[in-house]
DNA sequence: GCCGTTTTCGGCCCGACTGTTTTCAGTCG
């Protein structure tokens, strides 16, 4: 799968060198566009190339098929090397920050020579940017803190890059040693939004073949260390992996103490001490007795404590009910019955309700909600009232045949007064109504927010705060009003599965668990790879303390249905 | 660049917001 990542970089620096030096921008988007369907595909590019059917690919026409060829066959890509040879690389990374686009890059670039991060700092203080024609103190403003942000965030690692990474090394490693214990620790075993670094934990007693083997992982960049307990690399995208190999004996403590969070192993490790016992990453111990050490379970245990789930692990009270006996039964991950928000060809996903459905079914769905966008919605190729009408009947004619419950939902648009894209009459006929507000404004949006909750046909509201992990705060809204609000009315909230949304975030989906607030997790994916970003929703709702009842989606489709039809009863 | 039950050429991506302007350019979704 290596190449569907590598490829998928090459493809969006390509968009981005075009969009730098003003190329047509539906050409861009093509190659944003294939980056993206790469980047989230399920199956090997290398493969598919192999099989001659790169054109079966939604995204993938001659040109790109061919660029892609050149590339599985030579490593090199000429359309790549030629739009990059006159720009300088780092260039093109400044384009990730916000509020500073193509245009002002190639003028900040051509008039006063900023090719870094350094330089765009300096000419922000030093003024010089602002003197630029059509520049002003608000933009450089707004480009500043865009820069911070970016700055802040460039250390981090998505979870939805770093956990596909992680497996791929964990399954190579189990592949050679298929009889020792191998797992991902860290914040990413946590489900974290966003980690650090990703560390790797093998329990061996003997530490040094498997870090060879590690150091031969194929997406290697280069090596920075590798010796009999801890090996480490960089990988062609760009991530450090850290590789520690403990004693058999020690697995379960080291399991322990590497998955942290280091605010839940302090207060382990003080509950310990009075004790008279040590925890330490080889084992629990009595003076020098090794009491246990081999299992995570028998760590706990020493203390009375039932296992505690990674994503429960941040001292937020876990321990203390942990040692009452009423750790809550947070959702397992095969509880979720279906897909609450999927986007297909009508607007603008990639693949087609089949193709979508049949997927579903493979993952074991007992449904899924079909969310395409509403009219409003231009960019992504909103749907009108006559498109709807042929989607439903597409709708019926794919659950038939592949034989899956397909909800006919609407990922519809809220608009700055809190009005809804189609009539309360139109609303009405579909059977989830999922509101979205996707404007970029600074307006509050909180009274807008609590009008939604109380429009009847309403079902859920979509990525309630707006933020982008990666890029932006989100909405100025008083989140805790609207889930308030979402209380009173039975108005559902959403967990966006897209990991760089996960919005509701774990601290917001537990304040909305606390006032009683139905959660509906819904992966927003725009092709069938991206139903797989699901579980990224689900940890979350995990770190959220999230149980069962809490989740529309662990429903199923008739009790599902039942709820949908009567939330709102008491709303006219 | 891709795509095709109007099309192998011409549509796809358009509107709103912000900040700079005094009619518009850049950015965003």
């Amino acid at each position: 799968m290596a190449k569907n990542q590598e490829l998928a970089k090459l493809f969006e620096e390509i968009g981005k060198a075009l969009e730098f030096k003003g190329e047509n921008q539906f050409k861009i988007i093509a190659y944003y566009k294939v980056a993206r369907v790469l980047r989230d595909l399920p199956q090997d590019i290398e493969q598919i190339w192999k099989a001659g059917k790169l054109r079966e690919i939604p995204g993938i026409g001659e040109g790109i098929a061919k660029k892609i060829d050149e590339y599985l066959k030579t490593g090199r890509m000429s359309k790549y090397e030629e739009v990059m040879k006159d720009i300088p690389k780092e260039l093109l990374e400044l384009m990730d920050v916000q509020s500073l686009g193509p245009r002002t890059l190639k003028l900040a670039y051509e008039r006063l020579g900023v090719k870094t991060k350094e330089d765009l700092l300096r000419v922000i203080e030093n003024g010089s940017l602002e003197k630029l024609p059509g520049m002003g103190k608000k933009k450089v403003e707004n480009i500043k803190k865009g820069l911070e942000i970016w700055k802040g965030q460039e250390e981090r690692i998505s979870i939805g890059i770093a956990l596909p990474l992680v497996e791929r090394i964990v399954n190579y490693l189990k592949g050679e040693y298929p009889d020792v214990q191998i797992s991902p620790a860290g914040s990413l075993r946590r489900m974290k939004e966003t980690v650090g670094d990703i560390d790797i934990l093998v329990g061996k007693d003997n530490g040094k073949e498997i870090i060879e083997t590690f150091t031969k992982f194929e997406e290697v960049e280069r090596i920075l260390a590798k010796g009999d307990t801890k090996g480490s690399i960089i990988v062609k995208s760009g991530e450090q992996v850290d590789l520690r190999v403990v004693p058999i004996q020690s697995y379960g403590a080291a399991l322990q103490y590497f998955t942290g969070s280091k605010a839940h192993n302090i207060k382990l490790r003080t509950i310990a001490k009075g004790e008279n016992l040590k925890v330490s990453e080889y084992g629990v111990f009595r003076g020098d007795k090794f009491i246990a050490g081999r299992t995570e379970e028998e760590v706990y245990a020493v203390f009375g404590l039932p296992w505690i789930p990674p994503e429960l692990r941040e001292d937020r009270g876990e321990i203390e009910l942990a040692m009452k006996g009423q750790l809550p039964k947070i959702v397992e991950y095969n509880e979720i019955k279906g897909d609450m928000h999927v986007h297909s060809n009508y607007s603008d996903g990639a693949d087609t309700i089949e193709k979508i459905a049949k997927y579903a079914k493979e993952l074991g769905y007992e449904y899924i909600v079909i969310a395409d966008h509403s009219k409003s919605a231009k960019y992504a190729h909103g749907m009108d009232e006559e498109r709807v009408k042929k989607q439903w009947e597409e709708i019926d004619r794919v659950a038939k045949q592949v034989g899956i419950k397909i909800f006919k939902g609407i990922e519809v648009e809220i608009d700055r007064e809190g009005n809804l894209d189609f009539s309360q009459e139109f609303l009405a006929k579909f059977d989830v109504v999922i509101a979205a507000f996707h404007r970029a404004v600074k307006q509050d949006l909180t009274p807008i927010f609590i009008k939604v909750c109380h429009n009847p046909h309403v079902d859920i509201i979509a990525h309630p705060t707006g933020r982008l992990i990666s890029q932006r705060a989100g909405y100025t809204v008083d989140i805790d009003r609207v889930i308030e609000e979402a209380s009173k009315t039975n108005t559902a909230l959403e967990i966006n599965a897209y990991y760089d949304r996960l919005d509701l975030s774990d601290i917001n989906a537990k304040k909305a668990k606390d006032k009683g607030v139905k959660i509906s997790i819904g992966s927003d994916a725009h092709n069938v790879g991206m139903l797989n970003y699901l579980r990224f929703g689900i940890g979350n709702a995990r770190r959220a303390w999230l149980e069962k009842d809490d989740i529309l989606n662990t429903l199923s489709a008739k009790e599902l249905e039942n709820w949908l039809k009567t939330h709102k009863a008491h709303i006219s």
